[in-house]
DNA sequence: ATTTAAATTTAGACATGTCTAAAAATATAT
DNA sequence: ATATATTTTTAGACATGTCTAAATTTAAAT
């Protein structure tokens, strides 16, 4: 059984693996979860004794099998939770992450597998993000759909875009229209299939020639 | 704001308290949370310098306003999320009591009022316990009936015997009916009144003498 | 290749909440 | 009323998780 700061340790070196997918490395960890260079070597000296995860002195440190699927179920507690708040309790996207902070250290195989059922076994957290199942497979990343196909209403979270041009990625990012944002389509204009997307509260407009260079799935 | 152990400290004080209702001695504290004499004198310390309880060696404490509001606000968590579990996620009457310990922790008034609002504003949880409202008042014990005049398929809990009769009380206790009981009607013999009522997944039969003289309150 | 800078670890400390064993206070019994 | 038993507190210890400050290792720079 693990602490809920140990449970925390796990899910950030999760976390920051999925971003560099090297080792992590000892003062990442420490900015991510608030605290001192040493009290990260602490804890992984005390999780690599645990077989939770395998770390060298100076070289940072990577899950083990136990430590990921431990991560896993975290990521899985953690998004199912933000689902009830939001679809359930009326919570906006914006207050849900703390309070699934908390629940997520909650300890019950059986509570996991009944929310998810309540929930109808949702494959995406309303970030958009996916959610694991209780054997830690992640929902198969299909559905990949040029932005300029995608349809009116419903609700997309970008995965790419088809060329690498600088140019390009930095007007994306000045219009705040980055990889993983989850966003819905307003409106289609039919006479030139420009479109409005709406992220959170602000609209944007693209015009079809943008559309199509970039890649999108929906999102439960 | 309160560490884990110390709403526990006070929710089992609480308990202790509205038992015998005169000042809390430090071991049944300490058999009640499965701790030593010791470490509750410490933790008692700890909570009366903070305002939560009035304590004077070797006479026992008792909650003060603040510690009373406190606990109560931990009571009306771990009902509500009894009701979710067994009404929403279909645990079992048995099987809740251990993770609403858990959860009844969560830090966010937020969620306490939105879950409330999402069950319906329940006033009795599972066990019949009564549910605080965000005031902290209790619902009014009001609808007082004799089981004899009870309904069918509604669910009521044992308040108590209109008279003392030993006899009586040793006849009820055998058959495990005991205050506090929550059960359901099942079936009415209407050409003696007699009665059958489900306690979790017994079934006992009474004479309409004994519904007689049995009071008994309906909970939501 | 040395020096300098950055990252990481160690050593020692502290707060929390717990424990055991001994001392002190209170309650019980004759 | 005095001895005995019970309850409660104190003193000192330990595990957890954190910290600061100093030492060490690794990386970067000239």
């Amino acid at each position: 059984m693990l602490t809920q700061s140990e449970e925390n340790y796990l899910k950030a070196i999760y976390a920051l693996n999925f971003e560099s997918s090297s080792l992590v490395a000892t003062n990442d960890l420490a900015s991510k979860l608030n605290t001192k260079a040493s009290s990260v070597t602490d804890m992984l000296k005390k999780l690599a004794d645990k077989n939770y995860l395998s770390y060298q002195k100076y070289q940072g440190c990577s899950l083990t099998p136990l430590g990921l699927s431990t991560a896993i179920a975290i990521v899985r507690k953690h998004r199912l939770w933000e689902v009830f708040l939001v679809e359930k309790l009326n919570f906006g996207w914006e207050d849900v992450h703390v309070i699934a902070e908390q629940l997520e250290h909650i300890q019950s195989n059986a509570l996991v597998d009944k929310l998810a059922d309540f929930l109808g076994n949702p494959q995406y957290d309303p970030h958009g993000d996916p959610i694991p199942n209780s054997n830690g497979v992640f929902p198969k990343v299909n559905e990949f759909v040029l932005l300029s196909e995608a349809e009116v209403n419903k609700e997309y979270q970008i995965m790419g875009v088809k060329d690498g041009d600088p140019v390009f990625l930095k007007y994306l990012s000045t219009i705040n229209f980055a990889l993983g944002t989850t966003f819905k389509i307003t409106t289609i204009y039919e006479f030139d299939n420009s479109i409005i997307v709406t992220i959170k509260n602000s609209q944007i407009q693209l015009s079809d020639q943008v559309a199509r260079r970039i890649t999108v799935q929906s999102v439960s």
